[in-house]
DNA sequence: TCTCTTTGCGTCATTTTAACGTGAAGTAAA
DNA sequence: TTTACTTCACGTTAAAATGACGCAAAGAGA
């Protein structure tokens, strides 16, 4: 009998959404590969794992050495099989989704990739592998998941206002929410705390400054969005 | 260089949570091994995913060979990287939960067992490998879902009555729920069919009989259980 | 016929939600 | 200073959903 490891096994790579909202709009960060396959392709950043790694140290080691960012939210999306998602052999593929706020990194190409850059979810060009796929159920699951917990904030700077919070939700679920019944919502659900600062230097009104209140008791709101059907 | 597959891998197995519900009770299939490690002890059954197989393919062998079951509910829950979870070495698991109907299979163990055997949810021995964590996983996953995804007739006969449903949420979410409030939700939702037949035999009044809706529009009820906070 | 249990339908007070009104705060131009 | 304009913060109201019950019909057995 073999001895345990001596089995041929699959690769297992760890590809990463890299989410970032920026001016209204919410980006997704692409790479552009320097090798084969797909090479000069758009990709999601991704990266084999180490036999010693655990999947969020890889996703670490992506973030640092392709992207020079790191301390970011990450959650483990889904895990692809696809037999042919690989032209290169068999590959498994775990997805991990990440949230950043692009004014606190500034991107860099790691040496494997041409480039860098940030591109509207809205405005995809063509990536390689199955990474539409990929991004595709990343999006499904940021979309479901801040509807009912607090992930909005890490896409925010620390201190924002509730009409950032009321346009990112809008930017991110695509659709329109009510201003003044989202306001009551968030301020109901204790999912902010006002700080008494005010955001300065605006032609209007200057609105109060808030940040995330870390005490809050999950699944305490629910934003609803109009089903279409 | 190498060429691609010369790399060492971790190697990738699949674990499934199998639950089955029966006399008010909700269960789950577990294994005793006979062969080390955990020799003699109680784990979920598993299986090394093959070079040329899916997840969903895995799944099924497992199910087949070990169990003598076939066509069931399967969905990915999650992927399980501690280094440390497997004594033989570095071995990713995916995560997948199954709901059955035990009426509708013989379980049989497979040649690699000593017993198959069905365990009621709180009553669980203890298990190998880290597989208390990802049935822990699993049991909330189904919790969650069956709450605004109809799950629960997977693991019921095909026609049942609206008291045997509520009778399995009741089991499912370890909760009580007003059954005439849970009556109206289900049937505002259209979540069954009326089938006109009514469940004969009983010693009290005989209740009419429901199938699952499969043209249910996703996402249309929602059971809420008292938070505990 | 009477009793007992389950089933199916209904009522009602309370809470939640969606839709929208309005005055205060602030800037800039008259 | 006054006026105009915009955003912000807080209310109001009608409709819908929810939770907590009431009750009569159906069926089995005494």
């Amino acid at each position: 009998m073999k001895s345990f490891h001596e089995y041929k096994n699959p690769s297992l790579a760890v590809d990463l959404v890299v989410f970032g909202y920026h001016d209204n709009t919410l980006s997704v960060l692409l790479l552009n590969r320097k090798e084969e396959p797909f090479k000069d392709c758009w990709t999601l950043p991704g990266g084999f794992l180490q036999m010693e790694e655990t999947f969020l140290g890889t996703c670490s080691r992506i973030l640092q050495t392709k992207l020079g960012m790191d301390q970011v939210f990450l959650e483990q999306l889904y895990s692809f099989d696809a037999p042919d998602r690989d032209p290169r052999g068999r590959v498994i593929a775990v997805g991990y989704y990440a949230l950043i706020n692009p004014a606190k990194f500034n991107v860099v190409a790691g040496n494997m990739a041409n480039d860098v850059k940030w591109f509207n979810v809205r405005k995809l060009p063509a990536l390689g592998f199955d990474h539409k796929h990929i991004f595709k159920q990343a999006l499904q699951r940021l979309r479901s998941k801040i509807q009912y917990y607090p992930v909005g904030f890490e896409l925010l700077d620390e201190l924002f206002t509730i009409t950032e919070l009321h346009e990112l939700y809008e930017c991110i679920l695509e659709t329109t929410i009510d201003r003044r019944n989202f306001r009551r919502k968030i301020l109901d659900a204790a999912y902010v705390i006002n700080t008494g600062l005010k955001r300065e230097g605006l032609k209007n009104r200057h609105p109060e400054l808030y940040r995330f209140n870390k005490q809050l008791k999950k699944n305490s709101f629910q934003i609803n969005v109009p089903t279409e059907s």
